[in-house]
DNA sequence: AACTGTTTACATCGTTTCATCACATCAGCA
DNA sequence: TGCTGATGTGATGAAACGATGTAAACAGTT
């Protein structure tokens, strides 16, 4: 049986983004949109844990977090712009559990999300630690941020390993520019598309003896292939 | 009272060219053959908008604008044969509005004579917009550039397009395909009056269900009837 | 300064659009 | 009917356009 997961914002694109990543670890997903659909959701479902945005229409996150901290002490993830005050949310007079900072790379809210179960004595049915990728030669370590190809350890930058470690979790599966920004940058990164295939490049020159190799799908993005 | 305009080009095929398509839209034309005759007319009859060709005998376009920008304001667009310096003729020395580049698409000509006026505040009395046409179950849209037959899209490359548009702005009326030429492809295409036949075939593989044809007017040209 | 990441600039590549050719077919006419 | 020039249309190659690869310039951090 896995956890529920309630994810609010009032912007659907960060709801499915968010969605995606989550269920792909095992979680269930429900959403709402607003802050009054949120409060119900949350006294009447009862999640494992909240994801809630500050800015909404109706209530804002930190009237919802009030509100809902009268009756519960489900976790709550905070997500706010950047360059809001901090310290108001977390432990102080709102009792949030943590904060994520806009634009937050989907991984890293999944990480928290895991993180804050465990802390929570929840046991995720998901499977707690990131797992090693291994395609071919090539062998990845989340949770060391290694690159091994045939024995040899590759050093790679932050960026380039993020975009090797999506392609790789879904190895065949093709992934639009905006698609890799969005996963990897975080979901409004202002940016040139043009950045990913700088980043495609140095990572074709590093990992030039990898036998899965990242393939360009014309008009599309990029996929790895074994 | 529509706006006057004055074209000036020492090939008279041009000019008539060029007033069918703008009297066709609302607007009154006046001409003149070289430069000294078109700065006369420019500062006499001081016209809504100029239309200079920039190679002409006695006084080029070059001198005539520079020229009339001594004296007036008036909306000038610049005509120039492919592969002139476009960067000195727009806003720079010569202070021209707008350039098309020769061989020009009457049509295209109407368009910016209609933006530049539109920009400089001058209501045109003609029908600013395009409007869409509709002959049986064919609609097709100047703006968007589409066409719809029995509300399903159809995709047209360019040419056929401008040329289904042509046939369709004046039904019943025989083009021939000297005609046709000038008005799609530029008033001084040199290729083959044998290529419309191609793009006339092409249409009619596209427009198979469209209830108004195309038909060919032997010896003659073409024309499209309900 | 060293390091990382982003943008720019230009070369190259793939696709689409177009013009022309080649040949088949057709309309008109004797 | 047979002839002739006009038209229909698939095939082909060239040009235009847009996407991608990549080095180098630029910007921000540490």
């Amino acid at each position: 049986m896995s956890e529920r997961i309630l994810v609010v914002d009032d912007d659907q694109h960060i709801i499915d983004l968010a969605q995606m990543y989550l269920e792909q670890d095992g979680f269930t997903v429900e959403s709402a949109n607003d802050g009054r659909a949120a409060l119900n959701k949350i006294l009447d479902d009862e999640p494992a844990l909240v994801v809630l945005d500050l800015m909404m229409p109706e209530l804002d996150g930190w009237e919802v977090c009030r509100r809902v901290r009268a009756q519960s002490d489900v976790p709550i993830i905070m997500v706010t712009a950047r360059g809001e005050d901090i310290d108001k949310i977390v432990g102080l007079e709102l009792g949030a559990d943590d904060y994520l900072a806009k634009p937050f790379n989907p991984r890293e809210l999944v990480a928290r999300v895991k993180a804050i179960l465990r802390r929570s004595g929840i046991k995720s049915s998901a499977g707690s630690e990131q797992k090693k990728i291994s395609i071919g030669n090539l062998v990845i370590n989340p949770q060391h941020r290694t690159v091994i190809i045939d024995d040899t350890s590759i050093d790679l930058r932050m960026k380039e390993f993020d975009l090797l470690q999506t392609l790789a979790e879904n190895p065949n599966i093709v992934f639009s520019r905006e698609k890799l920004l969005n996963v990897v940058w975080g979901y409004d990164f202002a940016g040139e598309t043009r950045t990913v295939d700088v980043h495609i490049a140095h990572l074709r020159h590093k990992l030039e003896r990898m036998s899965p190799e990242i393939e360009t799908v014309w008009g599309v993005g990029y996929k790895l292939v074994e």
